[in-house]
DNA sequence: TATTCGTGGTG
DNA sequence: TCACCAAGAAT
């Protein structure tokens, strides 16, 4: 343990954010649901949804014993709705594998669906206090600047990263598992992509990349164009079908996107994907 | 390893 | 206004 450790540990200790899954009460299976929802979605959508989601689910069992549609349908509008599938097949395999409980151990963690290297050391972390390398955009972009003395990091973590991140981690399991949720909020709150505000960081008199005069502070990133690309043509029809109770027919789809050949492209991956099924007479329903 | 996969808030 | 983004995973 050294200064920046507990520089940070106290700044964590006054300014984290109160969110239900970080709640004593919260259980594995509110963690795994949040980590999951989390993926790419910003914390103020998940929060109404993950509510509902826990209310009506309170168990990996409950969510296992209803068809995949409905999660699809709760899921709502949080967007790779993918994620949503993975979630109910990992409520399955919980239940089937696992007696139901969320397992704790971080291999059977990565085997679930939708759990990647991540979120399966964010759950054995924050749900079982354990002591894991949680490596996640805010944590590299923290460590890359503090420590880096860059703006940004790479596109996928390289073996340097891991083990600088490793070689900072408390050796205490419950100390570590709070180190991680602290790099975490402190790139959430303070050290964010665009403006970070250095004025309030704990690590602003040690920061390599302040004393180097914040270097490639605008980076040009990657634009991701959305209007008109299959990936909008999918979340038109799924919407369809979210908001329908039973089953369509083809022709409400049509409505939902003009342009015939990528509608039929969208909607073909959307079969393939599980997301969407052909039921009778040519029509189209959740799974 | 580079792509693909939604959505809506915001500076 | 509109480009930019927000706790990745799967292939």
């Amino acid at each position: 343990m050294t200064t920046l450790h507990d520089t940070l540990l106290d700044w964590y200790d006054d300014h984290r954010r109160d969110l239900p899954w970080r709640r004593p009460e919260a259980s594995a299976w509110g963690v795994l649901v949040s980590e999951l929802m989390l993926q790419q979605t910003p914390v103020a959508r998940v929060l109404p949804v993950w509510e509902a989601w826990l209310e009506r689910w309170p168990t990996p069992a409950r969510l296992a014993a209803e068809s995949s549609g409905e999660a699809v349908r709760a899921w709502g509008r949080l967007g790779y709705p993918r994620r949503a599938l993975r979630l109910h097949a990992a409520a399955v395999a919980i239940t089937e594998r696992h007696g139901g409980e969320v397992p704790d151990d971080h291999a059977a963690l990565l085997a679930l669906p939708g759990v990647g290297d991540y979120t399966a050391a964010a759950v054995a972390s924050f749900a079982f206090g354990q002591r894991h390398v949680v490596l996640d955009t805010n944590v590299r972009r923290v460590l890359e600047r503090a420590l880096g003395g860059r703006a940004f990091p790479g596109t996928s973590p390289t073996r340097p990263e891991r083990d600088r991140a490793a070689a900072l981690l408390p050796d205490d399991p419950a100390t570590a598992a709070t180190w991680a949720v602290a790099v975490m909020e402190l790139g959430a709150l303070v050290c964010t992509a665009r403006r970070p505000r250095c004025e309030q960081c704990p690590l602003s008199g040690t920061c390599r990349w302040r004393s180097a005069g914040f270097p490639d502070a605008e980076a040009p990133r990657r634009v991701q164009t959305y209007d008109g690309t299959d990936r909008q043509c999918r979340g038109r029809l799924l919407a369809v079908l979210r908001d329908s109770p039973g089953s369509v027919a083809a022709d409400r789809l049509d409505t939902a996107w003009a342009e015939p050949v990528q509608r039929r492209r969208a909607l073909d991956s959307l079969l393939a994907d599980g997301l969407v099924v052909r039921t009778e007479r040519g029509r189209y329903a959740l799974p």
